[in-house]
DNA sequence: CTCTTTGCAAAATGTTTGCATTGCG
DNA sequence: CGCAATGCAAACATTTTGCAAAGAG
């Protein structure tokens, strides 16, 4: 994925969200926010603190957290649980689904329009009201299968 | 789901089971394997420790995560990751996917052999090597519904 | 009797909270 | 200037680990 260079357009958007929202717009949240835009996929609160880290040297990993749950909030991102692992946060907000590696734990989005649009059964329509479906793949990445 | 009544045969079963993988049968392990056969579902560390506090007052939460992953490892149960819980084990180890309520977080099965069955695309098939699909289903269940 | 397993305590991990201070609007 | 947001420290929840003591084979 090639890395998208950060411009005023980015500080416009935040400052328009921020507006929206009736929030602030704080150099955390703009770091965090250009953060996101410069490396999206399936960050951690941590992954997120460690690479800003250069620029805001004095941010903590709380606020990162805040940060991310006020994003999370306003629909910027969304919060995801994986296996074992730490929370992420997705942002990739499509409607997608996730191949897991079992070796190295990586996450790749996956589309498949074809069963995003398939009905149900009524088993399962009829446990509940349905709001989403996610499908998670395991497997062994190719990127783990080339290094055996 | 009707409570089973704890038999020799559990004990049985048990015994054979530690014999196989070379382990031994403990007290704490025989209760916590009766537990899971009485209560099946989705338990987590805690509620086991709670439940046969009664008959073991001096089990401590380690061992019963020791012994949850022991019975993880011998194929007797599952972990399993949901949302923003806990972790979970999962006493049935049958291919089937899950109806997570979004209002109270009980976990429910499913079963769709027809989805199980299906090929999956071949932009997926070509990620890596495909071990295992799961399905989460998140909505309201039955339950929720009627109190509203 | 030996080697695994337990219980205890304490560490590790990931996340959240209370509060005084900072800084955006 | 006032209130929201931050940084810090400490609490919190869950899970793991080291180690001496207990107990299964």
């Amino acid at each position: 994925m090639m890395e998208e260079k950060l411009s005023k357009k980015h500080l416009e958007q935040l400052k328009q969200l921020c507006n929206e929202a009736g929030i602030k717009l704080t150099h955390q949240r703009l770091e965090i926010f250009c953060e996101l835009i410069a490396h999206p996929g399936h960050p951690s609160a941590e992954m997120i603190h460690k690479r800003i880290h250069k620029k805001l040297p004095t941010i903590a990993i709380d606020t990162v957290y805040r940060t991310l749950a006020t994003f999370d909030e306003l629909g910027l991102i969304k919060k995801l649980h994986v296996m074992n692992e730490r929370t992420l946060f997705d942002t990739n907000l499509d409607i997608h689904h996730h191949f897991i590696c079992t070796r190295c734990k990586k996450v790749n989005d996956i589309y498949w329009s074809d069963f995003d649009n398939t009905t149900l059964p009524e088993t399962i329509e009829n446990m509940g009201k349905v709001e989403s479906r996610h499908l998670e793949i395991h497997g062994i990445c190719n990127s783990c299968l080339d290094k055996t």
